[in-house]
DNA sequence: ATTATGTATACTGTATACGGTATACGGTAC
DNA sequence: GTACCGTATACCGTATACAGTATACATAAT
């Protein structure tokens, strides 16, 4: 007898709900100015209000929905000096898996790399989202290779803060066209192996991000 | 008239609970073996069971508690690969700080964190609590004064993932002295300006830390 | 017309009820 | 005694009920 064991953790409808508000959020199906009501959204989803009001606290713990004192969540909007402040802790994760990834010089590492920015630049329908998309995977994958559970955690947190921000922005594509093709720079650093030159490097292209996403709130 | 507004935000039982936990388990009321039912700590606390469950859940997506398949929740614990993960999460956190503050040079920010350091070291009861708390302040401080909330944030986190290893574990005094004397000279070299060797050094004096704890775990 | 006030409505937070699953335990067959 | 099985118990997840607070709107007072 060789049966998998079925069920190794506690299921949970909350955390359903969670997904599906977060693919809401980036599919911009739920919008700056829509207000997020429990029991309507436990109707629409025809469950009870109970999962759907944990998922909405954990978004809100995270930072992503903020509670209105007069009732609903809706996307919470940062400030010019919040945005700021989020780009710099992205540099702190970013610049250490680049540190890391340095240290390492593991070819199949930087290959992979390679292959990533390739796949996720050759964008067919060029739409706002998918730009975001693309260079959202390429950051993520940099992180995946350091595996370090807490480094990706941390930025999945802080890029959930940030999709108001890109989703709702207004960048015009040829910028981002610019800035998703500076990627490839950033590996052939790394793969110099030198880790301080590396953090400088990320942590230079996050600031050119910062300063096109401000650049474009200005407006 | 000039009354104060009085209910700024939502105020949620749950939040007093999820304060109440971490506060129970920085002072050691609760221990690795406990189970941490919902319905006990329900009628311990005189309220119902749903804001008990949030708070509990809270700690749990926090990593600091995890969910036992049969029921209660307990404290998450780690083993050594995580714990070298976290100190090098920590290492991304605490080095971007060093590094904003080493940019900065402000004298009022580095006499700040002088004082800390004097108070902080200057322990009447030693005990492992007392310099677990010590250190945690004075690393706290190094963000703090950055002023950048996410990475406050993102160290809040982090520390409370790594309050059970701490707590729990068995480092003998005399090191942790030595670890606790350590901090002035971080201080020296973020006074100098030098962003790159100020981040070195941050990482240096966390990743003896790790040694530090991972030498005491395998005992 | 404008300001104040009462009342309905919208939503929330908390308590409780209910049904299901997993462990614990005690009895029965060998 | 040991292995197996059935039932009791513990605990959870979800649904629902209830009470309180904030907004909206209509009505009354100036």
């Amino acid at each position: 007898m060789a049966l998998k064991s079925i069920k190794p953790e506690r299921r949970r409808l909350a955390d359903k709900v969670y997904e599906q508000l977060v693919n809401a959020i980036a599919n911009r199906e739920i919008s700056v100015n829509d207000r997020l009501v429990q029991e309507k959204l436990a109707t629409e989803l025809q469950i009870s209000r109970t999962p759907v009001r944990e998922a909405l606290m954990r978004l809100e713990h995270e930072g992503v929905l903020s509670a209105s004192i007069s009732g609903g969540f809706r996307l919470y909007q940062m400030n010019k000096e919040e945005i700021r402040e989020l780009y710099q802790a992205r540099a702190a994760i970013e610049g250490q898996a680049a540190r890391i990834l340095a240290t390492r010089k593991n070819p199949d590492e930087i290959a992979d790399l390679r292959e990533t920015i390739l796949r996720e630049e050759d964008i067919q329908i060029k739409t706002v989202q998918n730009y975001f998309k693309a260079n959202h995977n390429i950051h993520r994958r940099f992180i995946e290779l350091t595996g370090n559970r807490f480094l990706l955690e941390m930025l999945n947190v802080t890029w959930g803060k940030a999709m108001a921000i890109h989703l709702f922005g207004s960048i015009a594509e040829v910028d981002l066209a610019k800035s998703l093709g500076s990627h490839m720079a950033l590996v052939d650093v790394i793969e110099s192996g030198d880790k301080t030159a590396s953090l400088e490097a990320v942590t230079q292209h996050i600031q050119e991000g910062f300063e096109l996403q401000i650049r474009h709130l200005e407006d």
